[in-house]
DNA sequence: TCGAAACTGAACCCATCGGTTTAACTGGGG
DNA sequence: CCCCAGTTAAACCGATGGGTTCAGTTTCGA
């Protein structure tokens, strides 16, 4: 993704342009960062942050694409749980409902929602990260239930997505349009229980 | 919201300006649009536009409202509806998953989710036009349903909200994220199939 | 200690954009 | 026939922002 003979990776300020940039860019999106704002809150000179990054796409291609696979890192890990799986699907909803709520992924989704039409590599990367890598670790969890006997599956795919949108209800949808910005652990229960008790009814054995 | 004193509506242009404005906006979002653009777009004059519209935000917010508003009418209308749950929510169903996937609720979508912070009231218009609405819509039947012994639900509201979340399985992230744009039937008919399936195994009697 | 590479800060260029102004044009009613 | 409200095109203004330049300063390894 990254343009070839683009980026300066040697030289001190390297980390320090990114983490500035990062946190103007997550805070302002695209155009409503300004290169000074972002030499500013990383401590640079305008002139040095050129000399890493010739220019602004190019910068917030790089904060964005990180961010997206800094998300991946988060991945819930529940393949050989062998657990019941009312056990394990609580524990990963548990995982997966305060993680789609945080403010990191809601200010990620949020800027490659916004920058979709400038940046459509964006688009994609956001979903091999979040949506596509979270299904496939359901997946090879859920395969192995239905190979234990312990669920019956006949489309994973569909399951798993369903698992994932399960996880949204209720709270997701007012994180996103900015009604209610922070959740009581009661409430994430109450999702998490209904999500698990839903995904049950239709696929326990 | 409109501020008082603001927008006048008498003139032959008016709605010419409201419906350039609409095309230009729905395509390239608040800051990506330029005054010029518009007027253009409108087949008028910069001058004319600012005669009745003395700012851009105004124009902005008179525009998306106006969106949110027309999804408002869109709304689906079950309530009275006697047939069988399975019946009812399949053609519910059936209507909302294409609903999510149109153009326009995605352009709106997207446009109410990246101008989120200049345009903290989009946010509730677009939540309260929308899921809230229907949300709202569902619960209605749902209730007479359950009155009729048809269905067993002790959280209308969270069985609501999981109805509508498993119609957003597999395509909708699809679709926001730009993976893919046009969807045929099958896959709407899968995804409605076992949104229904999975909700009535766990609140069917 | 020396010198090159990295860095700074501020000025500068130029394009765009929101918004204003002006002078000229249009068309229908008195 | 003229008046006048609505409209137009185009020039204009001030601000902002991306990107460049450059003369001078810091840093650091050899």
């Amino acid at each position: 993704m990254p343009q070839a003979a683009a980026i300066l990776r040697t030289g001190r300020k390297f980390d320090q342009v990114l983490e500035g940039a990062r946190e103007v860019f997550l805070a302002d999106g695209f155009e409503g960062a300004s290169v000074d704002d972002i030499a500013r809150a990383a401590g640079v000179s305008k002139a040095t942050l050129y000399t890493y990054f010739p220019d602004k796409r190019l910068l917030f291609m790089e904060v964005a694409t990180t961010e997206c696979r800094r998300m991946a890192d988060r991945a819930l890990d529940l393949i050989g749980a062998e657990a019941p799986p009312r056990q394990v699907l609580t524990v990963a909803a548990g995982q997966i409902v305060p993680f789609l709520l945080s403010d990191f992924v809601q200010k990620v989704f949020r800027i490659c929602v916004a920058e979709r039409e400038r940046f459509p590599e964006l688009g994609r990367a956001f979903y091999a990260c979040g949506p596509e890598m979270g299904r496939t670790r359901l997946i090879e969890y859920l395969a192995a239930a239905v190979a234990r006997g312990e669920l019956a599956i006949d489309d994973l795919e569909m399951a798993a997505e369903q698992f994932s949108e399960l996880c949204k209800a209720k709270l997701w949808a007012r994180a996103v349009f900015g009604i209610q910005s922070s959740f009581s652990q009661a409430e994430i229960d109450d999702v998490v229980r209904n999500a698990v008790d839903t995904f049950l009814a239709r696929y326990g054995t």
